[in-house]
DNA sequence: GTAGTTTGCCTAAATATTTTAGGCAGCGTA
DNA sequence: TACGCTGCCTAAAATATTTAGGCAAACTAC
């Protein structure tokens, strides 16, 4: 009985690399153990349950995330940063779908507190600093980053940009100026 | 056997039922015949298989929300036809959770062609009539708006808002402020 | 109203996933 | 070398998906 030698680390890593090429609700504990040739009960011992792994997948992608974020937006200001930040969450979306699919999973109050989740916000509430905006439209404008980038990766992965005209570089683009345009010019 | 008078038509409907109470991805063949008091083989004389069945009730909750956008924007335009178009899908998505999480699945492009998808994209192209873009800003625009509805009404469902201080009435209302200010300002 | 056809719902059975319980052997340690 | 830990195993129960084939209820026609 050779041993393999898992570890709940590695499982969550096959995992995600699992989810990026086969999508992330083929992510089952069966299909592990078979890229793992070994028997299901076998993960058992280092993953709690299948939820308990997908979560674990979700973390990775959070923090993996937030690390891109973090190198993306040094150094950067105003729409440089803007535009950085939306183009993390697209290029991650593009290259680890599976992963990205993982990150939208929804977690409980406990586990979300402790991701790297908070991290995310952090870093869209320090892009806003490089405009004028005072609460709580400084709020709305967060919230407004994250909804058009998380709705537009979406989208774009779920199809449902495929058959009108222009590329979505050339849309993802203009949105990006306009975004740009609209927080330095906000509504009173 | 007393017949229980099942219908595809009743299936799905009892099937995004379902999903509102207990999630899209409880919507099983199993809990489906469960809720009729029937054998679950019985339900494949009227399904041809559990994803044909998530399918249909994917397209149920696009062709309501279609109806539902028709009846809103008949006889508004600009802002409010805006604003109208918005809440729509927050409100379907509030209370029909998993009716929205079920509009949210892939379809194979056959079916996303026959699907009332089509008409949602027409309901968004015809607000912005209410605005000046021309091509190629006006596609960017469909997406935008597409993106930031979609994109808030899942963050908001998903949680991703609950921390924060203003609650998610307020920063909506200012984020339709702004999307309206943008688009009637859109930058060259 | 009865005979014949259709078909709705059934039983039976194969396959797959999740999860728990308990056992044996490989590996590090004393 | 002997001991203990624990990684991976077998076994088994519960649940979900799907197909094949059967019986009886409901519709059609005379």
């Amino acid at each position: 009985m050779a041993r393999v030698g898992l570890t709940t680390e590695r499982l969550v890593r096959a995992g995600a690399d699992l989810a990026d090429e086969a999508g992330f609700d083929q992510v089952t504990a069966s299909a592990l153990a078979r890229r793992f040739d070994v028997k299901v009960a076998s993960l058992y011992s280092h993953v709690k349950s299948s939820h308990d792994l997908k979560t674990r997948i979700a973390l990775l992608a959070l923090e993996e995330l937030a690390e891109l974020l973090a190198g993306a937006l040094a150094g950067r200001a105003g729409k440089d940063a803007l535009t950085a930040y939306a183009n993390v969450y697209r290029d991650y979306a593009q290259e680890h779908p599976g992963r990205y699919a993982a990150a939208q999973l929804r977690l409980d109050p406990e586990t979300a507190a402790a991701s790297a989740g908070g991290r995310h916000a952090d870093m869209a509430r320090a892009i806003l600093r490089g405009y004028d905006l005072a609460e709580p439209d400084h709020t709305a404008a967060v919230r407004l980053l994250g909804s058009v980038v998380h709705g537009y990766v979406s989208l774009e992965m779920g199809g449902g940009f495929s058959h009108s005209a222009p590329d979505t570089q050339e849309t993802w683009s203009r949105i990006l100026d306009a975004l740009d345009a609209l927080l330095r010019n906000w509504p009173a």
